[in-house]
DNA sequence: TCTGGGGTCCTAGGACCC
DNA sequence: TCTGGGGTCCTAGGACCC
């Protein structure tokens, strides 16, 4: 097997952000923040234009306004990103059948086959960047490498809008320069874990004794990180594969944990988290829930029932229980600011299973006549949301903080596949 | 008027079983 | 009198990615 720059990663940049200026010209070239503000709530994405200015995802809106007074906030066409990223996806799909999409924005392909059609991987990366601009209106960069982490990194370097290719024999003349953050799976701690032992480029960590890393990161992350910077890509195709889990969260600003608000919030988190267990014939033996108290500090609790669930009321149970466990021990002053829920431990569940494996003995068993009741009218509900939209019926006053949280459209986003 | 929402994977200790 | 070794599952915490 020649090991030839044949794989591409192709990487929308900046992808929310590049939309709203393509959907709205008088944004281009000026600094634009999607979500968030000057107040308060976070930056989901930021233009290239409000980056220089050191404005990042994540970021609070009111830090990011700070270092760059200029910058537009924006409240995002959540309900058009999906559709353009499918467009940038087809461009792709007809250079090469092998694509591997990674998240919305970004794609591995296999181009090994298409050279006769299209020539080198360097022109195919240059084509599929002018046919992106030019069809779908939006900056894509582009890296190719003969292996995959190789041409994430290459791409990454690339950005923004443009395309770098490792010829084959000069990948470690690429590599060794470049700090370690641009490897996969190297995020702040590890840099300065890292850094704290003099290691910054990935020259000098792949020439560090592989015990020392393997000690300093866990042998897992230790021995793959090692390997990558030796360019001796250790990984075999991510298998996506099905989702393990299915949570969501929510924010709530800083609360007082009144029984009241734990229950009303938990009954939304789990009326989404069951719906969609259900809408896919799945169900879960482990439930987490996750308390984040001001200054935040996080504490999680979970429990492994005897058999799967996917009934809203009773994902509601055993989440309330785990919170007042997590809360438990917290001086009675105390306040939180978000509540999370996940169902971990999937199994598939037909039509028409119910909770039955429950043992007796166990403290939250549902009772198979209540249990299926429940399932049943849940499966009814999930019908009538169906037809009439998500807010048609619900659980409790499910219409908590709807005010300060982000769209659903966001949340529909970042679902993953169940 | 201090920080979103969706996930994955790893580690470590303890319980339990053979 | 003294106390193996391996495997699996569960729980809690944490780093990281998009």
């Amino acid at each position: 097997m020649t090991a030839g720059p044949s794989i591409l990663h192709a990487d929308l940049d900046a992808f929310y952000a590049s939309v709203e200026q393509l959907l709205e010209p008088t944004l281009r070239r000026r600094p634009v923040a999607v979500g968030g503000s000057a107040r308060g709530g976070v930056v989901l994405a930021a233009s290239y234009e409000a980056k220089v200015h050191g404005v990042r995802g994540g970021m609070p809106g009111w830090q990011a306004a700070r270092l760059c007074p200029d910058l537009v906030f924006v409240r995002g066409h959540f309900d058009r990103y999906r559709g353009l990223a499918d467009r940038v996806m087809t461009v792709l799909g007809d250079f090469t059948p092998a694509i591997q999409r990674i998240s919305i924005d970004e794609a591995f392909l296999d181009v090994s086959g298409s050279v006769h059609l299209f020539g080198t991987p360097a022109s195919i990366g240059a084509r599929i960047r002018e046919r992106v601009r030019a069809e779908v209106g939006l900056p894509i960069s582009v890296g190719a490498a003969s292996t995959k982490h190789l041409a994430k990194i290459a791409s990454q370097v690339a950005k923004p809008d443009g395309l770098v290719v490792v010829q084959p024999g000069r990948e470690r003349e690429f590599l060794d320069p470049l700090p370690v953050g641009l490897m996969w799976g190297v995020g702040p701690v590890t840099e300065q874990r890292l850094a704290d032992r003099g290691i910054r480029t990935i020259g000098e960590l792949s020439e560090a004794p592989g015990t020392m890393v393997e000690r300093l990161l866990g042998r897992a992350s230790g021995a793959t990180l090692h390997a990558l910077a030796l360019n001796d890509d250790p990984r075999k195709v991510a298998g996506s594969g099905r989702a393990r889990s299915v949570g969501a969260q929510s924010a709530l600003g800083r609360r007082r944990p009144t029984p009241e608000l734990v229950r009303a919030v938990l009954s939304h988190l789990a009326e989404r988290v069951a719906s969609r267990l259900r809408a896919k014939g799945r169900a879960g033996r482990t439930v987490t829930v996750r308390v984040r108290f001001a200054g935040m500090r996080s504490v999680t609790r979970s429990h492994t029932l005897p058999g799967p669930v996917s009934t809203t009321l009773t994902l509601t149970e055993v989440a309330e229980r785990l919170v007042w466990h997590a809360i438990g021990k917290e001086d009675s002053s105390v306040e939180i600011t978000l509540l999370a829920v996940a169902v971990s431990n999937l199994t598939w569940q037909q039509a028409v299973q119910l909770e039955l494996p429950l043992q007796p003995e166990d403290p939250w068993r549902p009772g198979s006549a209540t249990g299926s009741a429940r399932w049943a009218l849940d499966r009814s509900m999930d019908a009538v949301r169906t037809r009439y939209g998500r807010d048609a019926v619900g659980y409790l006053p499910a219409t908590i903080g709807r005010s300060g949280g982000v769209p659903d459209d966001f949340r529909e986003l970042a679902e993953r596949d169940v």
